[in-house]
DNA sequence: ACGGGCATGTAACTGGTTACATGATTCA
DNA sequence: TGAATCATGTAACCAGTTACATGCCCGT
């Protein structure tokens, strides 16, 4: 997983890995399951190095772990992320972690970040449906700019129930 | 761009890295604009180092150029490549370039590469239901899932039109 | 006593990406 | 002559991923 991602969470709260490793598992349900523990960590060694994060350690009765938290550079770092608008690689996962961060951290408003998302892609639809009508017609690029299309409007009917669904959310405890 | 990808393109015909990049380009229209040329020599250079592919320099009077053929090792990986039914990072792009490798260098029948394909999604696509079935209604994780159901559904809508597009495509020249 | 969950880490691979360097040919 | 296109490459970086090693504590 993602750099960003982890930083979001511990943007939530200060957090040690395998908090951090448990908090995603659950936000992402069954797919979840595959993720390598040893990543959290491999992950969060290359934040603190970048100094987006700084750990203390801290003994419990349990162990020693570390307590990671967010530099201030980490926090921009977050902003950013936030106001980012990309649709990028795993896309669906990435974008639903940046609702629950912004909403769990209070960070940001899932709303607001859903419309800036919707906008983006309203303008990748056009851009896209623009471009398949340059394409001459029954091409293959043609093919393959419909199924952009297509993706990108399924994603817009997500993009739909998000909102709902924050919106409810907010409504409801 | 993947291994595999400028793989399937050698396989259709021993080449060198620039006809490579422009039949990319020419394969994927305004999508292909943004491509690093050289990132082809860098995945080639790669690939020969692994063995899947072997190159023999040709002088032409332009220059002189290393024209890269597959291997044995190459072919199978290929074969393999074809025969994969993961819907990868890229997505579209790359099953896109799939079928049209196929097609082009007559490895496979791009009608069988699709129908394996929707099998294999709606599969997903079963599994993803139920799964967002198993989640507490109005979880998070649901929303998540709901996500995966409706892009899924509109892969399957496009994997539909592919089937007719590379259908009429056999029947006419 | 021991299995399973809690908890942490590391070495190494792999592969995508970029910035940069180079030079030949063609054509206006 | 100088821009555009053809053509090739390399060094370095960054990030995701895995396999593996370690040890504690809790309940049965």
């Amino acid at each position: 997983m993602n750099q960003e991602v982890l930083l979001a969470l511990v943007a939530k709260e200060p957090s040690h890995g395998y908090q951090l490793l448990a908090r995603l598992r659950q936000a992402l349900g069954p797919l979840g399951a595959e993720l390598n523990p040893g990543q959290v960590y491999v992950t969060l060694g290359r934040l603190e190095k970048s100094g987006l994060v700084a750990s203390e350690t801290a003994d419990t009765k349990r162990s020693t772990r570390k307590v990671y938290v967010l530099t201030p550079a980490g926090q921009e770092r977050v902003a950013e992320w936030l106001a980012d608008v990309n649709w990028p690689r795993p896309g669906l996962v990435e974008f639903h972690l940046k609702l629950v961060a912004a909403a769990a951290a209070g960070l940001a408003d899932p709303l607001t970040i859903v419309d800036a998302q919707r906008r983006e892609l309203l303008r990748r639809l056009r851009d896209a449906q623009r471009a398949a009508m340059a394409e001459p017609d029954r091409s293959e690029v043609a093919l393959l700019l419909e199924g952009v299309v297509l993706r990108l409007q399924a994603d817009l009917r997500w993009l739909e129930a998000c909102e709902k669904s924050w919106t409810d959310r907010r409504r409801d405890p």
